[in-house]
DNA sequence: TATGAATGAGCCTTCATTCAT
DNA sequence: GATGAATGAAGGCTCATTCAT
């Protein structure tokens, strides 16, 4: 009857999903996945059980089609135009920029922190957190490799530890972590200091 | 006159809760606190649900018995025999030796950071949590305040942080991560550095 | 849109409810409130022990909501159209209104005088009883201080613990009580017999 | 070795049981007879879970045990000296006897009451109530047959049930009920009031 | 006699998922 | 598309009872 097209439909629909998945996240970061019911999950996205099952085949399905839309962001967040090669003001740009995804969606991060403990729950959405990460540590290992560092992977994965390690303690104690400074100190670290200094003390 | 002296009992009694707690330990990190059930810590255990009972009143009281133990274990692996000035040399050892805790009991760290986002959870246990911790942030504030930075609280956050960061990479990925290098990295960044470096070229 | 009308849901439901609490009460007269499992409950009204809880909170909601029900039609019962002051005629009316109500539903009764007895089970409907007894009480105060007897509060209680006791010996042992002609004894003794007789024969 | 007589053991063996048994009648009229469980008991009495099985066999040998020594101390308590005819001041005495019994005693008719609703527990010692009640119904009937009632079997059960009634009362208001004015009201109506009285009025 | 470790059945409750309407 | 009734498996926990010592 109604001259809905299939087109509106559709936008209908994903709308409605969209809505599901922002109610979901919010309370899988406040309340943890598994204490997080699906019945809690349609109420307060405003529809009945029956129907969130007809948006995702699962209690499961939710939860990575919630991961895969965030890190859809992600990618287009650190737009990928570059050619590689990562300058100093870029891994500047690069690190603010991490910071800033933190600090605009510290839900999703507190469920990513919550799920990088969970082996059974992780193996469904780790391959697309690398396909995600990958290639980013790929660059990262270029920029240390350019500034003379003799053993890039390794700082690489210190970088990756420690604004991991920020991001976990800001997203703790949003209210009281001093984020700009500590972006600041470790800005100054990875930008512009000198590769491997005072080897020769340590030991 | 009793057939089985009090200290039989006790010691009995020490050695099976131990062995619980190792157990539950062990399947709290490998699946999730609220994945794994009484019944299986029991079957794990080899003994009857209903035992575990005898020696846990809840769920809760065995997680918390599991946390209590290692933090003693943790103040007596930081000997606080000195007094309260941490020089280089200290600061150094400090942080080998946090990331020696780390090494010698990944199972219990990947509890503390699962933890950490159940805030439920987390509220049970951080007072003792806080009991530990806040003597060590105090130290460091010294240290940092002695080394001449302007805002030492600053730094042992960052510090508390990166820390932090480090040991949750290595215990998602204990066997790739380069931990000693790393250690170096930081323990370098930490402790032979000068203060608030190159502030001018920063922003 | 919907395809069951809400009126249609809610009319299943109370129905549902209806069925549960009738065949609650009578499990719990029969065989006690603890002893009365909610699986058996489930089974006696056909229904899965997963519904019982989408009808109701708990098994101590389940309780107070046949209490209070049941308290509802008591307060129908006795219609508080009249204006407080007793007449003879009126409270024989009262008293064997109160028999009547015994008789048509023992198995309430049964179950009430089972809570009478755990204080933890009580706490949670006494207010309610009280709502329904305390205004009678006062009636019947009137009724006794109208009559010209001295202390009209204490032939309330008298009164109270008659029609207990005759209600407690007619659920005990229904068929062979003789709750008509003790009905009669007790209207006798208290309708149609002087204030405070004999009082000076006593002692 | 201890040269303690068989007597003495079973002496001491006696004392005990009656220690249990005094626990238990405290818990059970405290806390119901299901809320209460061997455990707690033990707890109480001093001794071990295990022992307390050496003394009774199961819960409900406990319960039993405890009903029949009550039991006993009632039997002997209307010493039946006298030649089964009932004379006003017997039937006085009778009832004040009956009162004196519940004050001494609350707890255990605060159990009784509480059996009376549990079909599977009253029928393992309902056969010992009936022979201590049944000769003092009989007695009653003489009574009332005495003083000239038409139906003593109906007046019996009337005064059996206001009894019961006032002891409820008193048992769940022992503070409160004016347990002396009311005894002195009963006893007026069945020892000093004519029979049958005021029949034509009624109805 | 005396202990308390040990068991196992059962209890109340939750929840992902399915289904008739 | 939309509802919520309905299920069944599982979870945490309790407790009467037994048993080795």
């Amino acid at each position: 009857m109604s001259p809905k097209s299939n087109e509106q439909f559709k936008l209908i629909r994903e709308e409605k999903k969209s809505l599901i998945k922002q109610k979901a996240l919010e309370l899988f970061a406040r309340e943890g996945y598994d204490k997080t019911s699906i019945s809690k999950i349609a109420k307060e996205a405003g529809i009945s059980k029956g129907l969130l099952y007809n948006y995702f085949d699962s209690k499961e399905d939710l939860l990575t089609a919630i991961i895969f839309k965030e890190m859809e962001k992600i990618v287009s967040f650190f737009d990928p135009n570059h050619d590689g090669v990562l300058e100093m003001q870029e891994m500047k740009y690069f690190i603010q920029k991490t910071f800033e995804l933190i600090k605009q969606n510290p839900e999703f991060w507190r469920l990513y922190f919550m799920l990088a403990f969970q082996p059974q729950v992780m193996k469904l959405v780790e391959h697309r957190f690398w396909e995600v990460i990958r290639p980013m540590m790929q660059v990262s290992n270029e920029f240390f490799s350019n500034k003379g560092y003799k053993e890039p992977i390794v700082w690489t994965r210190f970088l990756a530890a420690v604004l991991d390690g920020i991001s976990l303690h800001y997203i703790l104690d949003t209210d009281n972590f001093p984020m700009e400074k500590i972006e600041e100190i470790i800005i100054n670290i990875i930008c512009y200091s000198n590769p491997e200094p005072q080897k020769n003390q340590s030991q």
